[in-house]
DNA sequence: CTGTTAGCGCATTCAC
DNA sequence: GTGAATGCGCTAACAG
């Protein structure tokens, strides 16, 4: 491999003056920069990242961590890499395949400390475990969960949302709404948080919460999602359906065309996330709930940004508000 | 930040003896071996991943390295990702934004030596240019294109699979079949293969590829499909479409819906790639062709680690054949 | 079993 | 405008 100092050697300079010409610092004569640009590329150098890296700290880099690459956070995953390409900055998706240990090693101080900053979206860790956290450099949290420490944190309003997916549902004639996806626990992480605003709606309306309409899920796959609807279906009515996200809103819809009804005649069906593809799902796109476009990715970089700017700033918790995309799965 | 040495000193030992621990070397003592592990967990000590790479060349990441995080590299994504766990490697997922100058970067032999190895999936690049990549470690080209180099190669038999795709809807009746996404040049990439693949079915079924029926795209997004197949459909009639992407082929089916048209009925739809949503698009799941499941991650994960044990191995191409999953929009 | 020496490739500091 | 010295944190090779 070649390196700096064989540069210098080849165009007779020492390594600190490739260094400079490298990275543009102004104080090399022009002659002797145009000679070691030519030596660079005679000898195809390319500078040592890691090697940099240990020296001057900086990579260059965010990373985002996520459970899985698909559906939601690879949307999310293209949005951030789009803005962060001005600013000459890399983003780097990580998975953690929703995996407590695995989140565990790939939000360890070692591995954040390969990247200038990081998002990381928590999906198996306990608020306690992420308090515990040592962050060595600026994170930015993208959490379902309440996370009580001292983070900076955005959070979908999931309360909020999974409130106006219900109301919708209520308001064009539903009555008995199923939370397709709701908690298998206590915890306020995002399956019991949407499913609260699902509860309160319901209440609101003078409806009931009725328990035997909570469907649990495993892994929110629509496949899964598919199956437990089709099971409740055979054991009673519903006349919606709130999918906790809409990759599980696609499997419900899947279930209830086997079963025979009708979307939205029969049942109507709301989403949440706004994936990109729920435009095009049938029967003229689906309905959910999500927060305008890009404005998660856009607030997400400004608290990077800012904590990147000032390491002692005061943590932010920000929510972020959700609206609804009224489209053909609701009447 | 605490250091090796910190640990050592305050250890009382060498740093030597600490990175032994560390790396679970033989040759220290139980006692010692104790010892340093409470200091370490004592002081919070955790390597420095970079600092390692620079001196032991390792770095435990491969590289993913594709146009964009959602879709189709989204889910190869997790595929690989679930197959490099068992060996302790990372994989790291990074994004060019489907930019021939993003690619060349992210291509270039400083971004690739940041990792053991590296899949990329060439978008923009031709293939002298990914001829002149210098590929300072283990790279599989993972490729549309076909690439006359030196590289190893995982492909698509994307011409057959597009063969195949058109034949099934010439068997089930289609006369005019549009190609969705068709090549907007001569060039032998992706849009071109697959629509060489419809063009061989057509003439080999003694129907004529009728250059009218090719239908190029830009983005290759459902939403610009959707509004492409919609002109076609105001100036002529057609009864089948082969859509070179499933995300294509979502565009197709509500652009045909918006024209009253009904699937399978009036107009048969067949996509490429038979991605994991594709079974849950209307009306029962999109026919599509694609490999065997995850025998695409497979094979690539064998390439990358035969060229990792044996650098001087001959490169080698590997196609991979492509089955019909024939679903609910055809008949 | 443990310690010493040396250096991976680069950039900061300061001297000329 | 350019160069020499130094060290980031770690580990390979060898000495004891």
């Amino acid at each position: 491999m070649v390196t700096m100092s064989d540069v210098a050697r080849a165009a007779g300079v020492s390594p600190m003056t490739v260094s400079n010409v490298i990275n543009g610092r102004p104080n090399v004569g022009e002659p002797t920069r145009a000679k070691v640009r030519r030596v660079i590329s005679d000898l195809g150098y390319q500078v040592n990242l890691t090697a940099r890296h240990l020296r001057a700290g900086r990579t260059d880099s965010i990373a985002l961590i996520v459970p899985n690459f698909n559906g939601y956070f690879g949307e999310l995953g293209d949005s951030l890499a789009s803005m962060l390409q001005p600013s000459g900055r890399h983003l780097v998706m990580v998975s953690t395949s929703a995996q407590v240990d695995a989140e565990l090693e790939a939000f360890s101080a070692a591995r954040l400390r390969m990247h200038d900053g990081a998002f990381i979206s928590v999906a198996g860790l306990s608020a306690e475990q992420v308090a515990r956290l040592d962050c060595p450099v600026p994170v930015v949290l993208l959490g379902e969960r309440t996370m009580p420490n001292a983070l900076d944190h955005l959070q979908l309003d999931n309360v909020g949302g999974a409130k106006l997916a219900t109301q919708s549902l209520i308001e064009r004639g539903c009555r008995t709404i199923a939370v397709l996806g709701g908690a298998s626990n206590r915890e306020w992480d995002m399956p019991f948080m949407r499913q609260e605003g699902w509860r309160i709606a319901l209440e609101e309306a003078g409806l009931s919460a009725d328990p035997d309409l909570i469907v649990p899920l495993q892994h929110f796959s629509s496949e899964e999602a598919m199956g437990e609807l089709a099971s409740v279906l055979e054991r009673r009515s519903i006349d919606g359906v709130f999918a906790v996200t809409d990759t599980v809103a696609l499997g419900a819809l899947a279930a209830l065309r086997e079963a025979r009804l009708s979307v939205p005649a029969d049942v109507q069906v709301c989403g949440f996330d706004n994936l990109e593809s729920s435009r095009f799902a049938y029967p003229g796109g689906l309905t959910t709930v999500g927060p305008l476009h890009d404005e998660l990715p856009r607030l997400a970089l400004e608290l990077l940004d800012r904590r990147i700017a000032d390491a002692e700033a005061p943590a932010q918790h920000v929510v972020v508000g959700m609206r609804m995309y009224a489209r053909a799965t609701t009447r």
